[in-house]
DNA sequence: ATATAATGAGTGAGCAGTCAGTCATTATAA
DNA sequence: TTATAATGACTGACTGCTCACTCATTATAT
């Protein structure tokens, strides 16, 4: 971990990547580009990231990160087990939609084999907060008995189904509707009776 | 169109090319791997694909042609319109457990920006029965008024996010379970009641 | 004999990562 | 205070390698 190194220009290699890999693919951007868009010269990136793919692995424990502290902000023990899986519903896309690249990054890279598989589990870690809520509601009756990790899949699985109807709706009245519509079918699929 | 020149051989490119590219990702395989895999010399590959961007594509289509004929022969005008959602459902499911690779580059390759944007679209019109069995579901009111592409999309994701717990789940019991699970909660969030 | 299929060495472009050297800033010495 | 030394962030030309695609040549089929 570099500790000298000013902070600021690692978080604008960061930035510059993050949209040229989404502009681009992250194949197609050379770390030249970045450095260019960074505002410095080529061999100034491997003083901040010894290899491309430590960059690469950084940005998606980064968003996992980010979004995990967003969502978890919003939650409070005083919320009730609807009003808790709503707010990972809408908070999770709110976020995404504030964080357009970040998001098509996280879409783009998770399953393309560019990610060590021991980098995904460690960004995955970063959903802990769907478990204690699905725990809540099994605990309560809420939700039917079906296996924690099929109810987590479902749940992310669906938010993605929304955020990619949302980024080709640009009526803001339609883009809150499919996420409540959304919402409704997932919770009607799990709650109980 | 390559008229002449065995449509055999053409085959086994596409074949050696979904192997390789499954294994090592498609950015990460030469063309010169994939023919030398196909058993040709390496200029032979170029005398069946113009470019290696075209074989790309034609998977692409190709996976989706396949099972896109498998479901529909599974479907029969005199099913149900929940026996419909059903058979989409589980046939999508069986035959990506029996062409997992075919899975495994698909979700690859849909959100990496390696496909041309028309590419993708063209592949999505394999997906023209899930829109007739909503259109059927809603028609018949035994599924819940909301757009039509939310539930596509819901449906597809659904899929997804079972398929993602299967490759991990080698007990066929539990496999079976958690696709009648994962079917329950999506029929569940759609149907009226 | 002629057309078509197949070959594989060759070409040029692109890229990750290196390294010898520059220069502004900071530490030390007088 | 001022001269000198040390530091380390920064630079960019360079290297070695990979790869998509070409093409002159050879093999095969009819």
């Amino acid at each position: 971990m570099p500790r000298k190194l000013s902070p600021e220009k690692r978080e604008q290699f960061l930035d510059s990547a993050l949209n040229l890999f989404v502009a681009n693919g992250v194949k197609n951007t050379s770390t030249a580009a970045i450095a260019k868009d960074a505002g410095t010269a080529s061999g100034t990136f491997f003083l901040y990231f010894p290899t491309k793919q430590d960059l690469i692995n950084e940005l998606v424990t980064q968003i996992g990160r980010q979004q995990s502290e967003y969502i978890t902000s919003l939650l409070a023990a005083s919320l009730s087990v609807w009003e808790t899986f709503f707010t990972i519903w809408y908070g999770s896309i709110r976020w995404f939609l504030d964080n357009r690249e970040a998001y098509q990054y996280f879409r783009q890279v998770r399953d393309s084999g560019l990610i060590a598989p021991e980098v995904v589990r460690e960004s995955e870690q970063y959903f802990e907060y769907y478990y204690q809520a699905i725990q809540r509601g099994l605990n309560e009756d809420l939700i039917k008995p079906y296996p924690m990790e099929l109810i987590g899949s479902l749940l992310y699985q669906d938010i993605v189904a929304v955020m990619n109807l949302l980024t080709a709706e640009p009526d803001p009245d339609q883009q809150e509707n499919l996420i409540q519509f959304g919402f409704s079918i997932f919770w009607d699929g799990i709650k109980t009776e």
